[in-house]
Formats: C-alpha cells, structure tokens, sequence
DNA sequence: TAGATTGTTAATCGATTAACAATC
DNA sequence: TAGATTGTTAATCGATTAACAATC
C-alpha cells in the first residue's frame, strides 16, 4: 500500500495536541471543535484539521472531534499504547536526572538499565537500578531488546557508543551529546542540543533589546 | 531603520554552524567554501549562503569563508560576547543537574542562584550556591538583575512563577516545564519539552518498523 | 588574467491557510 | 430539516534550492 510520508512539522506538532487533549479529558470536555481548540492552542483550525486528516478521519461534520477519542487515537499514533525500554548510557548529572524523571514511566516508556565508564560509578544506584560499566552494554542491549537508547555521555565518545548500541540492534537515541550522529537508514535519531537551545533564547533576547532601543 | 525579521528556522540552525566553525577553527582549518561545509554539515551550499547573507557579506568571491572570523561573527550574533546572568527556579534532578553543567558557563552563560519551595532543599548547595526560598525570588531578580530563568518545576506552578519572574525584570524564559507560558510580547521563551521530544522519537521508531513488515 | 566562489535574484518546493462542498 | 463543522481541494505564503552575474 501506498503511503504518503507525514512530515516532521506534523509530527512535531502532536505531543502538543495529546497533552492539550488529555487535558481536556481530565476536566471532564467531552467533544471540541476545531475551533475551539484553535482558540486554546493559539494555531488555526484549519491546520488542525490538517494535521488530523493526516491519519484519517477523527471527527465528526457537524459535532466535532470527542476529546477521548482523539485523545487515544493521537496517543495510539506516537505509539503510546505500546510500552518502549530504554536505557541511559551516561550516569553524569543530567542521565541520572533523567533516569529519575517519573513522567516517562507513566507515558510506557520503561527505564531498564543505566551504564557509565567511571569505576567510582558503577554499582551505585539510580532509580533502583545499579550502574553497569561500559563493557556490559552490548550483551545487555540485546539480551533485554532494548529499543531506545538515551545518550548522556561526552560527545567524544558518543559516536562511537552509537554505533556499539545500533549494533546490538537499538532502534532509536535521543541524543543528548553534542554531535551529530550519522547513522544507518531505519535508525531514528532524536537530538536534544540544549546548549543549542539555550543560543537560541539569548539571539532572541538580544533582537528584541536591540529593537527596543 | 527598516529591518526584515530573520526567519526562527534561521536561528535554529545558526548554533549548529557555530558549532561546525569552532570544531574547524580548532583544527586549525582557516578557511572554507559554502562548498565544503555543505559536504562537511549535509546541507546545501546555498542554504548555507542564504543564512550567512541574512547577517551581512562574511565571505569573499573566490576565496569562500574565514574559519575564525565567521566563528566569532555567528557567536556575536547570537549573542555570546556577552555574558547573561541566569537562575534556576526548582531543584529537583534536573535543575541540578543543569546547575552543574559547566558548558554553558563557557558560553558567557553565568549561573547565580537556584530556588526552591522544598524547605528540605533550602540551603543545599548546588555548583557553589545554596538553594534560596522561593521567597527571595523577587528581590533576587531584581538586585541581580538576572536577565534568564531555567524553570525546571511542575506545570502545575510554572505559569504563576513565570509571571512573578516577569513582573522583576526577567527578559527571557527557558522553559523545561510541560505546559506552554503565554508572557508579554517583548519576554523571549525557549521551550525544551522532553516529552515532546520522546514521544517524537517513539513515532519514528514505529513508523519505520510498520514500513518494514 | 583565469578560476573560484560569493551574494543575490529567480524558480521550485512544501507547508500553511482559506474556502467550501459534503455530511452528520 | 437547518445549523454546525468536518474533510478536502485550491490559494497563498514562506522557505529552500538553483542559477548566475558580480567580484575577489
């Protein structure tokens, strides 16, 4: 069957509809409009029809979308339904800060193991779990299946543990080194560059500074 | 004086140049063509002139780019020749752990205080600094003169601290809480929505492998 | 000077918005 | 049925790429 690729723009817009959505379900609103929705999320309705048709038809001529529904639907298209183990490779501050983060658990994604290269690290623990050294992250990749891989090491080591993790057969990194990672077609790659981020604020900050004066 | 606003998709993709420079000017590389840094950074050659051109003429016909002039040029641009003061607001993992990042201090990014509500906190120290009460927030803004705050605290509190944060002088928001701040126009907000994030790389690992079958 | 490569204009592509017929 | 609102096609807008004249 053909099908026509969804773009990234797409893609990168539904966490913001599910949570819009979950909460709506949470206060109890049973069926919005694209209008309505618009109003909330400050983007047009027509791009939210949009983005919806993209994967069939959600709603409703005459009535609108039920906020359950869709709720579970868009949750059912970022894979929500299934449940993904990942592992941490980096037990500096911000991989154990996110092995500690508890939001994920409860959006099915399963914190199974976290490794670092430090002797002084290993054995201690982080959500329950024991740091493993670098030397058990193959057999325990494949072993466990596990499918994500968070990267919260240096950069100067990060391409190279990619490619150890992709193969044992890791299907995706979020990427939290500093690095581009160039990996094989079917890899899936999702960067977070917070020094990137944090560029872009202070350009911004500086632009309206300079346009205020 | 008339000038064009400089499209976001610009400015996102201007740390990623400033990144490529640096590590080119530290080996020592002195100039490049778009040419070359198009092979180098997988985007085109024209792209890569068109976002330079935005700023004003870095190059030379014939020659290409000087490394280290257009290193400094871009982090002019983006501000980081000058310093900006931040805060942290909420201690939890992550606040800590971004507290102790050192990077961000090398990029003019200076880190001054962290608050928190949990009176088990207050006191603790992070990178030097004790947690402050959420209390001392206000004054500590304002005779700081802190010009960025980090929220790394439940959505549930960050709207009402994010307008307290307005209120004393703060110009921009790096957003790590998972609901969207609606401020003044003039206060400049970066999100980092992790989440968001994941569930971006849990659709593509899906996608691929429904591809696959 | 000849060759290389920018800066910039023009063409293309893709994403967003508008419009409206279909239909609940 | 009449009114509301979707699903979808068409129009617009903006961003990317191609082309090439300017010039080092």
């Amino acid at each position: 069957m053909e099908e026509k690729e969804i773009s990234q723009a797409v893609i990168s817009r539904l966490p913001r509809y599910f949570r819009y959505l979950g909460e709506l379900k949470d206060e109890g609103v049973e069926r919005i409009s694209s209008q309505e929705l618009s109003g909330l999320m400050k983007v047009t309705a027509s791009q939210i029809r949009q983005d919806f048709n993209n994967f069939g038809g959600f709603g409703q001529q005459g009535y609108g979308y039920n906020v359950e529904y869709l709720y579970h639907e868009i949750g059912k298209i970022l894979g929500l339904d299934q449940t993904h183990k990942f592992i941490i490779v980096g037990a500096g501050n911000l991989g154990r800060a996110l092995g500690n983060y508890l939001n994920f658990e409860r959006r099915g994604f399963i914190f199974q193991g976290i490794f670092d290269q430090n002797p002084d690290l290993i054995g201690q623990m982080v959500r329950g779990l024991p740091v493993h050294p670098m030397e058990e992250l193959e057999t325990f990749v494949r072993e466990n299946e596990i499918e994500i891989a968070v990267l919260t090491i240096p950069k100067t080591s990060a391409v190279a543990v990619a490619d150890r993790l992709v193969q044992n057969g890791i299907k995706g990194i979020w990427n939290f080194a500093h690095v581009d990672l160039n990996l094989p077609e079917g890899i899936q790659v999702e960067n977070v560059h917070l020094s990137d981020s944090l560029m872009k604020l202070s350009y911004n900050i500086n632009r309206f500074m300079q346009e205020e004066e």
